[in-house]
DNA sequence: AAAGATAGTAATTGATTACTATTTAAAATC
DNA sequence: GATTTTAAATAGTAATCAATTACTATCTTT
């Protein structure tokens, strides 16, 4: 962490890219919670009081920096599924896309852990709702589909398949925060999603198959 | 602000006891991270400085915390198990008391969550670090007895089944976070552990099922 | 009831926080 | 090249935090 040399101005809206930059970079490896405007100050050659020109409030910030994961991670899973007929392999294409997401961004699950724990609904709490929310549209689409296509069974409970989803990641993370080694998500995913994906596509038991 | 009538003073242990019993109260309806000590003493009638006659400091609390919690939550969760033969059954009815635990102190995973998130390993940190690796070693010792009776296939991933395990929990309580509701965790559980249960119950399918 | 021990209060500490007013430097425009 | 506009540095502010202090109230023991 050099503080090198004298820095150029950069227009504000160049800077705003580079501070959202900043705290993703920070938070891969400080607590969320802990993050102040000294240290994203500190972690793009600025001073402290420079960031308020650009932004009105550290909210403001947290609410940027929500966005750009929003609209990265959203973009990234799109692309991932984009072209794939099928929507159970559409969907194992998602979650690995998700997991590279992750594993190179780790601070983005801290970053969204963090603002789901917060009482007030505050902006940048609000922006990750809205994202989780498109999430499990886009998650709901493919399961009716896959459904429709005959490679789910109809009676596959789809909120409770789409929950599950979106927690097997979460429980991927949460071992790798234990693990303190974000790439380890990497590895594990292929295994975690292969349970995952023999639970969405078994028919329901009815009864008495001992 | 006055606090009511004024309150007897209790023995240092049992102190330390109400102590952590508020701060379980009020992670149920605060971000942990913004729990200040100023807050945990107006919950229980106390003044601020008051707790640092019965903790050396902040971290001290946590600490105790989440040793109370370690404490209840395993017990609870043997309990559940206990006198049920079957390791499948036996998985599920931890799965439950783990659910009922949360639902009764939403509070809990919030804490965990937030400890889990810290970077450097402070001693709380590293108890929820020892809680979860004891559930892992209760969870394997139950797949491995699956597999032995046959309830589970052989081929399973034993690993990946007890991170998927602990993963659909959390991905439980993060939609109650998100709809502000952990009651509901209730509900959506048996739904949720259906899937994962087709999925580890289920054996491995080889090659071309289509 | 006296005395020692324990628990709690009220006020204050220094450090840290987000945020701001003023000054200086750089870049863009004429 | 001078002027205007924008960006950043400097140097603050008030608020809040955990922790400490000097003191007082309460409990326990004899």
């Amino acid at each position: 962490m050099r503080q090198g040399p004298r820095q150029k101005n950069l227009p504000a809206d160049e800077r705003r890219n580079v501070t959202v930059e900043a705290v993703v970079a920070l938070a891969a490896s400080t607590n969320p919670a802990e993050i102040t405007t000294a240290a994203i100050a500190k972690q793009m050659n600025l001073t402290q009081g420079a960031l308020f020109r650009h932004f009105p409030n550290k909210e403001a910030i947290w609410q940027a920096v929500i966005k750009w994961v929003a609209v990265r991670l959203m973009a990234r899973i799109e692309k991932a599924a984009e072209g794939i007929s099928s929507p159970l392999e559409a969907m194992h294409a998602m979650f690995m896309a998700h997991v590279d997401f992750v594993s190179e961004h780790p601070g983005v699950p801290r970053m969204l852990f963090g603002e789901l724990q917060r009482v007030n609904a505050t902006p940048a709490k609000r922006l990750a709702h809205a994202l989780l929310h498109q999430y499990a549209i886009r998650l709901n689409d493919l399961i009716t589909a896959g459904k429709a296509c005959g490679e789910l069974p109809a009676e596959l409970d789809s909120d409770a398949a789409a929950t599950l989803f979106v927690g097997t990641i979460q429980g991927l993370v949460m071992q790798s925060l234990i693990a303190g080694d974000m790439e380890r998500v990497r590895a594990d995913a292929p295994r975690v999603f292969a349970i995952y994906r023999r639970g969405i596509v078994t028919a329901q038991i009815k009864k008495g198959i001992g």
